[in-house]
DNA sequence: ATTGCGGATGCAATTTTGTTGCATTAGTGC
DNA sequence: GCACTAATGCAACAAAATTGCATCCGCAAT
């Protein structure tokens, strides 16, 4: 059993909805305080069963789904696949922008980690070609999943 | 500028397979030469493909999700998780060929095409971070689907 | 070369994880 | 309160991976 964090206020993340310029509905509430409140890395089942705990009518399944997305898509989670294949969603550190550097993920327990590099510069294209998107996925273990490895 | 292509002997196959201690199957020996000859790990729907294409008869699918887990119970093969939660494989012997660029992957035709730029540089880790691996996944449209699509 | 054993395969069914379509609900600005 | 429409709930769908079991075939012994 990992130490839980302690919670964050429920103004701060109304706000923090708020700001990214969307309605604060419950499900979009509980699910980040959920997030916030854990001490690592979540899944989708692991939040849902959470989230069904709290005497609170139930959320959707697919509405969980969706509402975990936005919270990525809105910079305020970060969703990566751990080392089932399975993705694993954390709170981001807020009032950070994460567009200016690159992201470690952790392949045992997906965790994801800030790195101070930027991300690379498009590399150059033969002629003819039309660059779509670029992704650099860098992966490994954080400390804690290397001691836990040993 | 065609997808490449890059073959390791047979018999070294076969020997390897062999080594490990089980029985030489065209399933086996088909299914490591594909990822032999890969210049990226393959997720098991590449590697069903390139299989597909091979004029022998077709591997059947969930042999091939065994057969893939047994090269790497084996160590000739190992396994992680992608970005979007798909395992993809790689062969424990890497095919150095294309260890020195990166590959542009068109998102028309699928096809993959070898760039002269290198790889980026593995960014700075802080302390107690172990680097797994890196993945640059640069997509878009090779100049055939370009024309095709306008 | 034949035979027999058991590892390996093929196929169907199932599970797990995640997505899409669409009608209905409810958060927000007025 | 009212209107607008983002957000939700439900059902269906899809992708990825696994399980069970009857059959097959690689290969060693004969
Ligand atoms: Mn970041
Ligand atoms: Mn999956
Ligand atoms: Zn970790
Ligand atoms: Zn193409």
């Amino acid at each position: 059993m990992a130490p839980m964090k302690n919670a964050s206020p429920v103004g701060d993340i109304q706000s923090a909805i708020r700001a990214a310029g969307a309605r604060v509905t419950p499900a979009r509430v509980r699910a980040l305080a959920a997030l916030r409140a854990a001490s690592s890395p979540q899944t989708h089942a692991e939040i849902e069963e959470t989230l069904a705990q709290e005497a609170h009518p139930a959320i959707d399944r697919v509405t969980l789904y969706r509402v975990l997305d936005w919270l990525c898509s809105a910079g305020l989670a970060h969703k990566a696949a751990d080392a089932r294949g399975v993705f694993r969603f954390s709170a981001a550190q807020p009032n950070v922008e994460h567009a200016g550097h690159v992201h470690f993920r952790c392949t045992g327990c997906g965790g994801v980690f800030c790195l101070k590099s930027p991300p690379p510069p498009a590399p150059a294209l033969p002629r003819g070609f039309r660059l779509g998107g670029m992704a650099l996925d860098i992966r490994g273990e954080c400390p804690r999943c290397v001691r836990a490895h040993s």
